[in-house]
DNA sequence: ACTAACTTACGATAAGTGTCATAAGCCGTT
DNA sequence: AACGGCTTATGACACTTATCGTAAGTTAGT
């Protein structure tokens, strides 16, 4: 049960705790792959200022999750793999859990419309689980 | 300066917006069932000053949250249901998650041991999300 | 009734976040 | 060189959270 000690290692930080706003802009980040300043703000989820955009990217540089290059429409960049900041994140998330998953998974078959490839990874969630097999 | 006339009354939000550690102090709360502020405080995960839990909690009571009891231990208990409260958190798991479950997903599988209703949760998200029916 | 111990009330401080306004800096185009 | 428009740098401000110290209130023993 101990973590995944995976040799990806760049180095440093244990653990970066980070804000739901900060996941939020990390995550964009993800998605977007290194960018401006502007272009982050742009496909920033609700209308908020330019420089606020600009001041959070900041800190989140400043805390050494995001980089930012030095051309001059800077990109800037995030440095945790997805997995990595992940983690710290859904291990509270588990704990907050407790035991039952419930609520999420509900949640989550309401809301969320799943992919193949998270279709494959439930089941095999349920495989590990479930060693007797599962049909409908 | 502005709004802030909100009165303490027992005020049906829809979703109480918590912080993590509010979560982390609901969640206890769930387990110790109607407790004391020194039962609450003993049962924290780290140790932290006794008037600490004592304003946090209190702070919780007025966002409506808790309920705190006459008694003279004062007994604080969670006011919203698991799954109400759970919502709103999970409304933001969900929206970081943005279109992939798989890191929550994996880490899961990892970490936790599932139930019988949880996998039959599983089962009912895949069934709902892979139509063509499923099968190892 | 008096005191020690436990409970509660009240600030008070400090850090973290989100939000901006403003000012100063760089640059391609006239 | 000068302009106007992006880009970056600062500094502020309001709110929330986390943490306590300390004073005041309550109870149970003696």
């Amino acid at each position: 049960m101990k973590t995944m000690s995976k040799s990806k290692s760049t180095k440093k930080q244990p653990l970066i705790p980070l804000s739901e706003g900060e996941m939020e802009l990390l995550d964009l980040l993800w998605k977007l792959g290194p960018s401006t300043l502007t272009v982050v703000h742009k496909n920033y989820s609700r209308p908020v200022g330019y420089t606020t955009i600009q001041t959070r990217l900041n800190r989140m540089v400043d805390k050494g999750v995001l980089t930012r290059s030095g051309d001059y429409p800077a990109l800037y960049e995030a440095v945790v793999e997805t997995e990595t900041a992940s983690t710290s994140f859904f291990e509270k998330v588990a704990k907050i859990c407790g035991g039952s998953l419930a609520p999420l998974l509900a949640h989550l078959s309401e809301k969320q419309k799943l992919r193949p490839d998270e279709i494959e990874m439930l089941k095999k969630l349920i495989e590990k689980n479930d060693p007797t097999g599962f049909r409908l």
